[in-house]
DNA sequence: CAGGATCCTTTACGATACTG
DNA sequence: CAGTATCGTAAAGGATCCTG
């Protein structure tokens, strides 16, 4: 609970690698890029929308990701006065600038699936998205 | 040593969700992105030469992670004859087309960096690059 | 030189239950 | 609704030593 206030950046090593590094000490993990992208495409949402939406993760780990992005200033959380409360996460201007980086990832993957599927061998069986 | 023979992709979700798990499947980590920046920019390289250019890693992170890698298609691994045996590591032409995608990673990174530094609080406390 | 074997710590992530 | 608390597993990463 110490590291937590703080943002996160590398420390010394040539400036392209530090680069990489801080990006991805921010993106790397199973949800953070996937949350980022569901928030630029979406707009505003609430923690439940988010929980359905990345379908499979825990409000344990949603929590914690969301606190960690908001630290690094990547989005915004706002509580509304309402009856039972509810809670806004957005994407801040500096978080939409991730939308070159986001974008640029998920173009690879569409095409990198492409090349993959048709290959050989894959470690998932449905090929198939739900919605 | 089972799953490690095959691709990764992801199950079952919305195209671009999916999109963005396949990438981030095999870019999360610590070296990974580094790694293959790394031979984006330098071409073929020993074993000792990425160990030494990405300075911290141990040798048994980068030859999991070299193996993973070249399992997905995105780098070759070639032995050389040579007496003390040498092995050369080079981008496929699939992994040259992460080309795009690390280029975004590395500007925003740069970006990011000017917008934290000069604002508040930092984890890491060099701001200088080595080399 | 390349990299496997071993041991160990830390972090990530997940399931579930519970509270204001 | 929006989380936190608790517990548990698995993966990631690191240190060091060893070998063909």
């Amino acid at each position: 609970m110490k590291k937590k206030e703080e943002v996160i950046l590398s420390q010394q090593c040539n400036l392209q690698i530090r680069a990489i590094k801080d990006t991805m000490e921010l993106l790397s993990g199973k949800w953070k890029t996937q949350i980022i992208g569901t928030l630029l495409r979406n707009g505003t949402m609430q923690f439940m929308e988010l929980k359905r939406t990345l379908h499979g993760i825990s409000p344990k780990i949603l929590s914690k990701d969301l606190q960690e992005l908001e630290i690094n200033q990547l989005i915004t959380r706002t509580e509304k006065h309402t009856k039972p409360i509810t809670v806004e996460y957005a994407i801040t201007d500096h978080g939409r600038t991730l939308d070159n980086v986001i974008g640029e990832i998920i173009d690879w993957g569409l095409t990198h699936r492409n090349k993959i599927v048709g290959g050989s061998k894959i470690s998932e069986d449905s090929n198939k998205p739900t919605d």
